[in-house]
DNA sequence: TACTGCTATGTGTATTATGCATATAGAAGT
DNA sequence: ACTTCTATATGCATAATACACATAGCAGTA
């Protein structure tokens, strides 16, 4: 088994289970836009890893197929058409709902957080870890 | 489809994937445990959902398969026998990886929540909330 | 004795999420 | 002709998870 602590790190990942619909809904909710433009979109955010296209793409089919998000094609402009999606107003309530969540799940880290460090009474870790 | 709130905010639930493995950890950093223990002491905690028997005992078995813990059985006191649980020192540097990228996840829902306040214009829930 | 309930540890299985590889194709530059 | 960029997808293997169910020791009690 290894120890390097790079690779440790990267073992426990801590991913938020389908984080990516409220990423693309609040893209969304701020002008409607293409897939290929929200991968790029999210592709910039900060630290987070560089989105998945069949995921991305498949999401939005998923939203749609759900009615928080519509589409129709853009066949103006140059290169291949774009399927362009925009936020319905039951996607804008789905964005809310998510928002509520993620707060109560940042306040479930916190509470983790705080018994660790309660436990090990120790300054916080850096992202290089040592 | 619905739409009803309540509804709508179960929908869009917000899980951290494998999460119960550091909470796990944490609680047998604290003092070695066995299953059923560690059941009720992450069913006490604060606004967590009653964690599932099922998958609490085989995550045991797979962080026991990892080397992250190690058990034995006690067959002293009252009722069933029990594995108990102790964390080992590999464990003891998965739980420490673990809390480097919850930071991390933290940090993400952070910036988040930044844009959809900025896209929306809200502010911050309160205690006093209105 | 039989029954009930609590303690304690598991298995079976279906569904869903995810990452990775791959396919298709228009358009523009060299 | 070729490469590259734009753009949208499918196929598939693996992993996480929830839910139902199985097994069994032990204690109290009717």
């Amino acid at each position: 088994m290894c120890h390097d602590p790079q690779e440790v790190l990267e073992n426990c990942r801590c991913h938020v289970r389908g984080f990516i619909q409220p990423r693309l809904l609040l893209q969304l909710a701020k002008k409607p836009a293409h897939g290929y433009e929200l991968m790029e979109a999210l592709g910039e955010e900060n630290d987070h890893p560089t989105p998945d296209p069949g995921t991305l793409y498949r999401t939005l089919r998923q939203l749609e197929e759900e009615g928080l998000v519509r589409s129709t094609w853009d066949t103006g402009g140059t290169g291949p058409a774009r399927r362009v999606y925009e936020l319905t107003d039951q996607g804008l309530e789905y964005l809310h709902a998510w928002a509520v969540n993620i707060r109560r799940t940042m306040a479930r880290l916190e509470h983790f957080l705080a018994q660790y460090e309660g436990q090990f009474d120790k300054e916080k870790p850096t992202i290089e870890a040592r």
